[in-house]
DNA sequence: CCTGGCACTCTCGACCGGTGAGTGCCAGTC
DNA sequence: GACTGGCACTCACCGGTCGAGAGTGCCAGG
């Protein structure tokens, strides 16, 4: 067990090391924080917090930098979430509430959140799959061609063409839409099929191949699109870091074009509370010199999607998880005024 | 005027360049490529090519480099449009009609390009001011809350939520709905705001207001959706060229991630045909050590957006240009199928 | 007008020694 | 037992020097 003097060196330094970029030296940290040793101590607390491999040197006789576990550590025990300042939160606030729609409020929220944190943000579009149906619409473009849109409780809206095998009536047509609509509108994506799997039966012979397309297209969608979309930006911040650069910039950029990688990568975030995911415990191999903070953010109780950024693992921890806690609550918010 | 033997020889700097990236000297370029002269007349060419400003050297004694200029040149009358193989264009096609629906359209079109340029590849959206309108759907959502759904020819939909000024019934809603899509649809976006300019006037009193504010938040979006939305895509790209790098690639991405700046650079390419703009014919200052190819796309004769890809001024612009040009068709025959 | 030859320039990489920050260890002190 | 001051040691970094190589410009001759 390390002492209470050991994780305060351990926290001078990752708080030197993240200010600086550069090893930290025994001497600089008595100098810059005010610890009561002298240098010739601290190097044995450096050498124990070797010893433990929470911090590392990159060179026989450099100073020292922290590891993955040392980053752990100080996120887990040593490090809180920094709050923003009332301007802060009141510019957000004022930025995010002049939205007005689901892609504005979320390239909004991307572009907020790398400003804040002067980072990668990635932010996903709300889930469909705990979302509920406020409407499905059918239109009919053609005698046996329609055009199907859902739209969701979180201002989403998909659309898909149907080829109907047969053609159908206007009256037809508005029936369908009128019994599906009492059905479905307000259950979640999930209780759809159940609710919907009758309906074909209650429908003329010649009308019941195409409501069964249609039915078939509507599952469909509600399958596919859960898989999520999603929005990136920031990415000029990842040039701030220019000290090992081309090497890993390359691999970061590919990952975070992956969309599939970035949606499981957020996908694992454990649901309630903040994830800080560092350096190797992110899987994928293009990010394992980075740090992800995700959290989960929702219109009311439950989280709908999740947001969160990218960047180093020598990040500035509480003010990136304080900046990513207050955004996501702020849209949030927003979500559920709309 | 340049002889026909010196056009040749700014050729082969352009493609020896481009090919290996370093300046090329005179003797590697009789060697590599069939020029009948030696060396000593290829310099006396090279020392001309640079008085008229089309090549260059980065230091006394290097190989010769080719300038914006030089590129200009070379685009315009020395390289022609290298155009895909079968198995490519073939490629194309399979993969773009896989798409389910327009934005899937356009992330495949973006994917696709970056691929097959190696390049950062931006797409527009198709741009609803040559749109016509298909559908026009309204849903009451809360007894004086609504949401209008707006669909158009391309598949794209905007959907927007409007505060009634007082509550409107089932009926006038269907009222309305049924008078507006009968005036609107079909119709171009540039006409709807004559043609329902009267629409208030035929409903009660009660619900004038209503209907107002309806036509208004209608017009509203057509407007500003006027404003378009881009996807851009295979950004690690950028790190191929790790030669001048941090320094360029960082104004890169911000540019990139300024869509106002990308929009504006498609839009000043000149319509028919496609556009080549090289180095610092780019106005904006990030941009000015890349060149941008682009081209218009459309469903039919008329191009409803725009595509292209950036990239250094050292690109293979023959191949480049093939392959936004494939790009460009191949998603016009998508949108014109859907 | 083209060509071979020649002197010149300039970049690049290797080598080298001095400097300084930082370390590990040890003996001494509280 | 914990802390401290001192000391020898190790490297990365910086600046300068040097040789190699590529490329050029120019000139005289075919």
């Amino acid at each position: 067990m390390l002492s209470e003097r050991r994780l305060e060196v351990l926290r001078a330094i990752v708080q030197d090391y993240v200010g600086t970029q550069e090893p930290v030296g025994s001497k600089a940290l008595t100098e810059r924080h005010n610890i009561q040793v002298s240098p010739a101590t601290v190097r044995n607390d450096m050498a124990a917090l070797e010893d433990e491999g929470y911090i590392a040197q990159p060179h026989t006789s450099a100073g020292r930098v922290p590891t993955d576990k040392g980053y752990r550590l100080f996120v887990d025990r040593l490090a809180g979430v920094k709050p923003l300042s009332k301007p802060e939160r009141r510019a957000i606030q004022n930025f995010l509430e002049d939205a007005v729609d689901l892609d504005d409020v979320v390239s909004r929220t991307v572009r907020l959140l790398a400003q804040l944190t002067r980072q990668v943000a990635v932010v996903q579009y709300p889930s469909l799959t705990r979302s509920t149906v406020r409407h499905v619409e059918l239109l009919l473009l053609a005698p046996a061609r329609l055009m199907l849109v859902l739209i969701t409780d979180t201002g989403r809206v998909e659309q898909r063409m149907v080829d109907c095998p047969a053609p159908i009536s206007e009256s037809s047509l508005a029936d369908l839409r009128a019994r599906l609509n009492s059905r479905v509108v307000g259950e979640r994506f999930s209780e759809v099929p159940r609710l919907v799997q009758d309906l074909p039966e209650s429908f003329d012979a010649e009308d019941r191949g195409t409501v069964s397309t249609v039915l078939a297209t509507l599952l469909e969608t509600l399958v596919e699109e859960t898989e999520e979309r999603l929005m990136i930006g920031g990415t000029a911040n990842l040039t701030r870091f220019v000290h090992d650069f081309p090497l890993t910039i390359r691999p970061v950029l590919e990952a975070l074009e992956e969309q599939v990688v970035l949606l499981k990568l957020l996908g694992e975030a454990k649901e309630p509370g903040m994830t800080v995911r560092i350096g190797h415990e992110n899987v994928h191999e293009g990010l394992t010199s980075t740090s992800v903070v995700s959290v989960g953010y929702g219109s009311g109780d439950e989280a709908v999607a999740k947001l969160g950024v990218v960047g180093p693992t020598r990040m500035d921890y509480p003010g990136t998880m304080g900046a990513v806690r207050a955004v996501a609550r702020y849209v949030g918010q927003i979500l559920a005024e709309s």
